[in-house]
RNA sequence: GGUCUCUUGGCCGAGUGGCUAGGCAGUGGUCUGCAAAACCACGUACGGCGGUUCGAAUCCGCCAGAGACCUCCA
């Protein structure tokens, strides 16, 4: 039951038993951020939907070994400028070393990662780190005859490529319709064909990262880093490769063909795409400028939102969505989700608490099958949501005493939310209070105060009760009546 | 212009040829001194028009609308 894991693969279109090259390990790529500007709302949505797919794997006792890079050099900034480096552009505008740039960006993204409690890859290496590794993929796609040199730059042959290969098998594309769709660039006229992308590229006098080569000083080209860095730590073959799925045309068609020139067979078995967040309708991205940055989600200094939203309501928000459909972002929408939480992680906390009777009136095993059944299904999240939400009603009941469970099915239903819940959602309880000595004190200060309300309210002074609860409500401390007593919390 | 995708109830979002998705909001109830919170219960849906079928929101066609890629992009 729990390893008959299907995921939808892009090279065909269909879902497909996950079947692992070597049993037991899995290797998977994922196209990491270009560092070079604050990760966004959109950087989330790989980010999360592979390290589920990453944490899946491992519950289900995969050794995996989980590649995710760092762009920090080599992508163009537009058709407009001299072929400049994007992180060279940036680099001049702040006055500042490129590799300074990138090391800051890179400190922002890793951090912003570990709030949303995505889990570090194995590997995360960098482009920069790999030159040597990707000049030598180039000379091997030399030397298949699959590239071409040109004033310094080397440039990769769609065409001829295309003549016994099937260039464009992953993004559904036809040599044909490319050709007749092609656009001016810079090094339009090195090229041979307008198809033809840089697997290394001559860099211009005023080009700040540059690095010798045989073909003299320049830098890596757009795809190559991927191809280079896959092949070093995954091998020529290996299992799965991740990523936005705007970059399926041109740069995982581009990787491909380098991979398959270079080694002559394709390495990645199974091509897994994550589909975009928009805003509007429209997708949010770097280019178009509608973006809202991590940063400005957590602290809620963004005109379009209403309030901060805490990592774990993002990272929620982007499971209720399944990975290959688009998401829209709303306040409504993150609300909904902050709430829904809530509501999830507050069960978890019920469940702790319940006691075992002799029978059990409620089918953990049905709850256990249909989680693993979600998950299985080309990791759906969202379902899996909704049946861990069946579940909630299952823990409440039990607890209002509507419902029994006894000792085996509790320990099962308590394994079960751990699993799914903290290990394999990877959502964390929101820290309640830090454990410092202003909290401490803190604590006693409510609890006195809690004390004086309940002493009022047994003596009926309901204007002394109330005082109590309406005052702390308007400097921001809620309290909550319950039936062991009453609680507080920071609004 | 080319290729492709999507259109589900107030909002977000699953899924499927016939069997309740789920969350949020809303309504009703339980609890409470009142309220909030919490818990329980309950609607409303499948863009339009045709077709296939015993039966389609689910398959096919047309129309309308939205979007993605074709250029750096998660």
């Amino acid at each position: 039951m729990k390893n008959t894991l299907s995921i939808y693969n892009t090279l065909s279109r269909k879902k497909e038993v996950f079947e692992p090259l070597h049993a037991g390990k899995v290797g998977m790529y994922v196209c990491g951020p270009t560092v070079y500007g604050d990760a966004h709302l959109g950087h989330t949505r790989p980010a999360i939907t592979f390290d589920l797919l990453y944490r899946y794997l491992m519950h289900l006792e995969y050794k995996v070994r989980y590649v995710r890079n760092i762009t920090d050099v080599g992508h163009l900034v537009g058709d407009a400028d001299e072929g400049e480096d994007k992180i060279a552009k940036k680099a001049k505008l702040d006055e500042v070393e490129p590799m300074e740039v990138v090391q800051k960006y890179t400190n922002n993204y890793r951090n912003d990662m570990r709030k949303l409690n995505v889990l570090p890859p194995n590997i995360e290496p960098t482009a920069t780190g790999h030159i040597i590794e990707q000049i030598e993929e180039v000379k091997k796609i030399l030397e298949a005859g699959y590239a071409y040199e040109s004033n310094g730059s080397v440039y990769f042959d769609v065409e001829k490529f295309a003549k016994n290969h099937d260039y464009g098998k992953l993004s559904g594309r036809r040599i044909e319709d490319l050709l007749e769709n092609t656009r001016q660039l810079d090094g339009q006229n090195e090229k041979r064909s307008g198809l033809d992308f840089a697997l290394w590229k001559n860099a211009a006098p005023e080009h700040l990262m540059r690095w010798p080569s045989p073909w003299g000083i320049g830098f890596p080209g757009w795809h190559m880093e991927c191809s280079a860095m896959s092949t070093k730590y995954l091998g020529k073959e290996f299992d799965i490769h991740g990523g936005g799925m705007d970059l399926m045309f041109p740069h995982h068609e581009a990787e491909i063909a380098q991979c398959v020139a270079s080694n002559g067979h394709e390495s990645a078995r199974y091509w897994m795409h994550n589909n975009m967040v928009t805003i509007n309708g429209q997708k949010m991205g770097k280019s178009l400028g509608n973006f809202i940055t991590l940063e400005q989600f957590f602290n809620g200094e963004h005109d379009l939102l209403e309030q901060a939203y805490s990592p774990m309501t993002i990272r929620f928000f982007i499971l209720q969505a399944h990975y290959r459909s688009t998401l829209d972002f709303s306040n409504e929408a993150l609300q909904a989700a902050e709430k829904g939480m809530e509501r999830l992680l507050k069960a978890t906390t019920v469940l702790q608490t319940l006691t075992a009777s002799n029978e059990s009136t409620v089918d953990v095993n049905a709850l256990e099958a249909k989680c693993y059944a979600a998950m299985n299904d080309d990791i759906n999240s969202p379902i899996l949501i909704a049946h861990l939400f069946d579940g909630v009603k299952m823990i409440n009941s039990i607890s209002d005493g509507k419902a029994t469970i006894n000792a085996d099915d509790l320990a099962k239903l308590q394994q079960l939310y751990q699993a799914f819940v903290f290990d394999i959602l990877g959502l964390e309880a929101t820290e309640a209070g830090s454990s410092n000595d202003d909290s401490e004190k803190m604590d006693g200060v409510m609890q006195l105060l809690l004390e004086m309300r309940q002493s009022a309210k047994t003596n009926k002074d309901w204007a002394t009760a109330d005082k109590i609860r309406d005052e702390l409500k308007s400097i921001g401390i809620e309290i909550k009546d319950t039936k062991e007593g009453a609680t507080w919390e920071l609004k």
